[in-house]
DNA sequence: CAGTGAGCGAGCTTCCGCTTGACTT
């Protein structure tokens, strides 16, 4: 028998808060919540007033009959579930569940783990507040509902398996609005002028300052006749004013922000940075990594003070007091930061301790003084025009929280540097070295990445610390959103230089709109988005998850009943369910491309059965038309007549190879070649499925053969269907199409028939293929 | 849900938020 069991969520918790307490107390975790709503239909009997269905899932058995089996020995049990509305209901579910006696139970709550806080919790436990529990049931029930009445209505009229959900629907519709802007963008030229003048030095040394004018020309004509101005001008320095500036350190971590700068700063995915924090925190390195706050606690506070000192010295010391700006934050725990500040570094693999010094200098940071500036501004007058070129430096006075860290931004621009200026005077007359005019083109706005699109859901109150990662994957998953790399284009730009009083005028190519790890729609995520959008607006718009957790809050002061809540809701969004059943199509899109110059009939980009593919030709009359699955990545509203066109171009025969024909096409890995029913991919950056020839296609034929041979380890003569291989995992049996493990400690090379085939027999029934 | 075509029928998919392992390839 023990006198005390305290549960909480996550058993690294436990651990931690277990060490704390005398042996009087044992505590145990709930892994999260423990009940669900049943899953067999909708788990609400919308008739009996909505009430929930709970269940038990089947991965949570076995904690909840742990947590029996300790409560039967216990005398009293204290729920310390998370201070939020999910923790408050995880609390309320494991009294229901485990048939708690209310004499026997407390609820308590806390924000950091120090042996003072607990002890000020149980001193302070409370009951559970079933408003603030209802709220919780209001919002679990109305993702539910919305889920599970919209999916069907895709199953059947898009395609099974789809999904939609109050907040994955708004991921894809962010991304999809987005990607309409960038189509619809027209980019528009102007030109930038830039130059570099000489400035005088008493013949000592020369220095140069570099300018840009503070207009930019419309046209070539106009930059043009500036620059012939400058041939002959006078450049006279016309003010020169100088002004302190400052920065201030971004907060500690919260979920989101972290997000953003490992995907910033180190290059990880969402996922990726939540995996290994999830290490860092069970290996006891830093907080709590699924978080919305930005407080760091008295104590963790004490603790920056001292390491700033120490390494940096007190001048560099501000202890600051951060408020949350994203709406609907619960704050139930600390902002991410390191469990002891004083561990400047971490044992770990590289992930790890990269991810770890970004979570420490962020943290430590947060309480540094700010960096102060002396920003310089030197206007540079243009004789005979109203123009006047600005150079612009920067000298640093104090670093303060900058000698640790500087937030990175999202903006692709390049970031500036301290830039020291020469000493100049007004008055100075400089001599130019170089005025140029280089022709520079708008840019459509950013398309999203992860991390920023966790940053807007985070801003427009859509989603949680804990879901931000998953419904990244999701949106992927269901072929809504693909992450892709995109190849750039050339694009030629206008040049017009000033040197030496002689004018030159040239073309030169840049890449524009390459893109690396950013979020793509695709067609059915279009698709389905317009669909939504049309009958859906309510839980679609961007403001739907503000207006019902105003709602939740109002549940949770007690001035609302949730089921009435719910009601409300229901009654109008079911309608909707109804009415778009009823209706009978969805619409597809269809775009003409224009006509085929080689047969005269119209070329268009639609959705069609499998997808979206470019046709050739009408349906109506005796001919049919033409079709070609569009490749991944092209999009029915962005595709052009060409690159329908090319569509059609593959499969390619390429000429007969050891009698033979050889073809040339693209598949869902990418361009091969086909010869004797034998796939040969092309080389990626080299090979070009619309150009490449015979002789280089046999080339690869022969690498690959050469390859193959060494990837096969035995073969027996007794039965061909048997194989052991080199795989990208080692060695493998290969039998009828499915491989086979070999057993830890064999040698794959003296294996017998007899061997593998006892291998085979013994290899347990796989189970269903997941997707 | 292209056009084609072996036809028929049954069963399955899905939400958001809490939380960890257990599994392969």
């Amino acid at each position: 028998m023990i006198n005390n069991l305290v549960i909480v969520e996550s058993p690294a918790k436990a651990k931690t808060i277990e060490k704390f307490l005398g042996k009087d107390f044992k505590v145990k975790s709930s892994m999260g919540h423990i009940r669900d709503l049943s899953k067999e239909d909708l788990g609400i009997d919308i008739n009996n007033n909505f009430k929930p269905r709970y269940i038990v899932p089947a991965d949570k058995k076995k904690t909840v009959s742990d947590l029996r089996e300790s409560v039967k020995n216990a005398k009293t049990v204290w729920l310390a579930s998370d201070e939020d509305r999910e923790g408050e209901a995880i609390a309320w579910h494991l009294s229901e569940e485990l048939k708690l006696d209310k004499e026997n139970t407390r609820r308590i709550v806390f924000h950091e783990i120090t042996k003072e806080a607990i002890l000020h919790a149980i001193e302070n436990h409370r009951g559970i507040d079933q408003h603030l529990v209802d709220a919780q049931q209001a919002r679990r029930v109305l993702d539910r509902l919305v889920g599970f009445e919209i999916s069907p209505i895709l199953w059947r009229k898009v395609k099974p398996s789809l999904s939609a959900g109050r907040v994955q629907s708004v991921a894809v519709r962010l991304i999809v609005e987005r990607e309409r802007e960038i189509i619809n963008f027209k980019s528009t030229s102007s030109y930038r002028v830039t130059s570099v003048f000489e400035v005088p030095d008493n013949g000592k040394k020369v220095h140069f300052l570099k300018a840009e004018l503070d207009e930019r020309f419309q046209d070539r004509k106009k930059a043009l006749e500036f620059v012939e101005k400058c041939k002959d001008a006078i450049f006279t320095i016309s003010d020169v004013v100088k002004k302190p500036a400052k920065k201030s350190p971004s907060p500690p971590f919260t979920t989101s922000t972290l997000q953003q700068e490992a995907s910033r700063k180190l290059g990880f995915s969402v996922a990726q940075t939540m995996t290994v924090a999830q290490r860092l925190y069970e290996a006891g390195l830093i907080t709590y990594m699924r978080t919305d706050s930005v407080n760091l606690s008295n104590t963790a506070l004490t603790a920056v003070e001292q390491i700033i000192i120490k390494e940096f010295g007190k001048d560099f010391v501000n202890i600051r007091n951060y408020k949350t700006k994203s709406k609907g934050a619960q704050e139930a725990h600390e902002a991410i930061r390191p469990a002891y500040l004083s561990k400047l570094a971490i044992e770990g693999n590289n992930t790890e301790k990269r991810l770890y010094e970004l979570i420490w200098k962020r943290a430590v940071a947060s309480q540094m003084s700010d960096a102060r500036l002396e920003k310089t501004t030197v206007s540079i007058a243009v004789s005979g025009r109203k123009e006047i070129f600005i150079a612009e430096g920067e000298v640093m006075k104090f670093e303060g929280f900058l000698k640790v860290y500087l937030e990175s931004s999202d903006d692709e621009s390049e970031e500036k540097g301290e830039v020291l200026l020469p000493p100049l005077e007004t008055g100075m007359k400089l001599p130019y070295v170089s005025i140029s005019a280089t022709e520079k083109f708008t840019h459509y706005p950013p398309r999203f990445t992860e991390a920023s699109l966790v940053k807007k859901l985070e801003e427009l109150g859509i989603g949680r610390p804990s879901t931000y990662a998953p419904t990244i994957s999701t949106i992927q998953q269901r072929g809504y959103v693909i992450k892709e790399e995109r190849p750039g284009k050339e694009r030629r730009y206008n040049i017009i230089s000033l040197e030496k009083g002689a004018i030159k005028e040239a073309v030169n190519t840049e890449i524009t709109g390459a893109e690396k790890g950013k979020l793509f729609p695709d067609n059915i995520g279009m698709l389905v988005n317009d669909f939504l959008v049309e009958h859906f607006a309510e839980v679609l718009d961007f403001n739907f998850t503000a207006s019902v957790e105003k709602e939740f809050d109002e549940i949770a002061d007690g001035k609302a009943n949730w089921t009435d809540m719910i009601k409300r809701f229901y009654l109008s969004f079911h309608q909707k369910v109804e009415a778009t059943l009823a209706q009978k199509e969805v619409v597809k899109p269809e775009r003409l491309l224009g006509t085929d110059p080689s047969t005269g009939k119209p070329v268009y980009s639609r959705m069609a059965r499998f997808g979206a593919v470019a046709q050739i030709g009408e349906t109506t009359g005796d001919e049919k038309p033409r079709y070609a699955q569009l490749r991944k990545g092209q999009n029915i509203e962005s595709l052009t007549l060409q690159e329908a066109l090319d569509l059609f171009k593959l499969p390619r025969n390429l000429g007969i190879f050891e009698d033979k024909e050889v073809a040339v096409s693209t598949g869902r890995f990418g361009p091969y070649a086909l010869h004797d029913s034998k796939f040969y991919s092309l080389l990626k950056g080299i090979d070009d499925p619309y150009t490449i020839e015979l002789d280089r296609a046999i080339e690869l034929i022969h690498e690959k053969r050469e390859k193959d041979k060494n990837k096969i380890i035995a073969v027996f003569s007794e039965d061909k269907e048997v194989s052991i291989l080199n795989g990208r995992w080692g060695p493998y049996i290969s039998y009828k199409k499915e491989n086979y493990k070999i057993p830890r400690g064999a040698d794959p090379t003296s294996l017998t028939h007899a061997d593998c085939m006892k291998i085979i027999a013994d290899t347990p029934v796989k189970k269903k293929k997941k997707k």
